[in-house]
DNA sequence: CTGTTAGCGCTTTCAA
DNA sequence: TTGAAAGCGCTAACAG
């Protein structure tokens, strides 16, 4: 049988108020009994009962973090993962993870929450991760859990602070990474993705402000009939040299796309760099899988899960104290898979 | 304040016990009063608390899942994680998620079990993936705590069942690759991986047993002094190269070693599948984005997440009654990176 | 500083 | 078939 804290007292001569005392730090313990406590507890082996102290506590130091609408975590959603596990680890938080699925176009009224979510008190606040529709969010809200959303994949979402949230900034990455095209020569630089997902609509306003700022003009290929990233990189690069108009850069929508549109133009005889750039979105690890190694905008996954955690335990301790977005910047990593663009070429 | 299973009871003018036995579907009620009982929890909206309820009943019904001495989730236990989440679901159990380092050739007593499997009765059983010393396996196993090991990344096991665990079969897969190989025309099939490190130590086994069936001779290239798969695909393919020894097709101890191999390969000037075959092992999502698309042996990593969680819940309910090893069965998926020798060129 | 005690909300005998 | 009551192991308020 399990020691219990009583058996610790017992042994250690003390109240089982005192033991819990010292278990937790609470201060008002006299060095000498905390020792003897300690000494107890060691020799028992006793560790405590979490189920107790939780249900005593009327908290369960559990967050979730809920995968919706995905079929699995990919590499940007595992980095995510990393992040928010490493916070809530330091925090003593424990993690439990969770998917979701449900129609991210049907009436939110009918969507149910995932199990763990509807059990009162199972966790303490959960961390909506992949798609999600932001009234489904705010269903979650409003069912009294505290929840932080990973912005950029929120559908429906007008404006940031719509709900607690924790978003990457695509600005300041876009920017560089046209500012170094248009450094390397280029003025036909094109974004190539499916507009009508939110993230890469987004992706492509920040585009099309740098391109305003630097006095190029935005041009678009955005393949709306389908969400297979690899699919939009090949028919992207079809579209483009079906087009005729000059491109000497295409800026992808994120690095899958980038791949993607690197194999279509060389099994069309076009090399990457030399006959035309390519950037990509995301730095993810297939950036240095890649040949030639892709240029991409950094998102701070890592950082964005640590922020989705940061933010949701301060919700917990102060609910109504803090609320709003949050907002991590990206920034560009220059390797391989631009080139100054070429002369001769009409593309 | 959120109703209790008190207010339940007073509402339906019962005891809380009977309230309880409706909840979880006990016998020996009558319909009459469960219907009373269920209009009340209706009528309050009420939930139980989880927390409650496992003090009770002394267990969790939660599972862990552990990820030791990785830096991430990769796909490939992405994917694992995600058949593991889906029986747990199922059965009701929700999935905590907690990453572990150790270093793997230190000494197993002085390794600390992450704080969740420390913690008594935070959760009924534990799931062991990534890459593990089987002694820190058994170390946890002695803790008191059920547990179930992936069992192909498990280092320093000498069989199969030494501890609880579910592993891949390569052989099925690794032989139909051969055949398939050898069909096409192949004799000189070279297997390139890093066999110090014990899964490709065992696909080499597999590789070299069904070689040998056929009547071919095993070749081997290993890279012995890098983790780093990319670049064991890189310099495997220098090394043969070097050599001068026939060779017309690469099998690589996973696919990420294959897809460097066909890069590597690819910058020689060597195209893939017309001047060598290359197979992978892992069937991962790249295969299908890789060119040309990668014929590799397929994992059923979401069937290994499933049987873990499977076979840990039996030990749960019925400790000592299950142990062993499990095993699951690889297949060959055929794709477009293999094809007939080429006569006119010597490799 | 420390012991005692009353819960936390549920499950599970034990009688009735 | 059901109600009452005794825990489950811990925390926290209250006396001392």
């Amino acid at each position: 049988m399990e020691p219990s804290i009583a058996d610790v007292a017992k042994l250690a001569g003390v109240g089982k108020g005192t033991v819990s005392r010292v278990l937790n730090g609470h201060p008002g313990v006299s060095e000498k009994t905390a020792a003897r406590v300690r000494q107890a507890i060691r020799q028992l082996g006793y560790t405590p009962n979490v189920q107790a102290r939780r249900l005593a506590q009327k908290k369960s130091d559990l967050i979730c973090f809920v995968l919706s609408n995905r079929d699995f975590l990919h590499e940007f959603h595992s980095l995510v993962l990393k992040g928010v596990e490493n916070y809530c680890s330091k925090a003593g938080r424990d993690l439990v993870f969770a998917l979701w699925r449900y129609p991210l176009d049907g009436n939110p009224e009918s969507v149910v929450p995932p199990r763990i979510i509807a059990n009162r008190g199972s966790v303490d606040g959960v961390i909506l991760a992949g798609a999600n529709h932001v009234e489904c969010v705010k269903a979650i809200a409003k069912l009294g859990v505290q929840c932080v959303a990973f912005g950029n994949n929120l559908i429906g979402c007008t404006h940031l602070s719509e709900v607690d949230s924790v978003w990457y900034d695509e600005q300041p990455g876009t920017r560089e990474a046209i500012r170094y095209l248009a450094s390397l020569g280029h003025r036909h630089i094109r974004f190539a993705a499916n507009i009508s997902l939110p993230w890469f609509a987004r992706n492509y306003r920040a585009y099309s402000d740098a391109m305003l700022d630097f006095g190029l003009a935005p041009a678009l290929v955005s393949i709306n009939d389908t969400c297979d990233y690899v699919e939009i990189g090949e028919r992207a690069v079809q579209e483009i040299l079906d087009l005729g108009e000059p491109t000497t850069a295409i800026f992808a929508g994120n690095d899958v796309v980038a791949v993607s549109v690197i194999r279509a133009l060389s099994r069309r005889g076009l090399q990457v760099p030399r006959d035309i750039s390519v950037v990509g979105f995301d730095d993810s690890p297939r950036c240095i899988e890649s040949d030639p190694q892709l240029t991409s905008v950094h998102v701070p996954k890592e950082t964005l899960g640590a922020e989705c955690a940061r933010f949701l335990i301060e919700k917990i301790s102060s609910p109504d104290k803090v609320s709003g977005a949050r907002v991590v910047p990206t920034h560009l990593v220059v390797r391989g898979s631009c080139a100054p663009p070429r002369q001769d070429v009409a593309l």
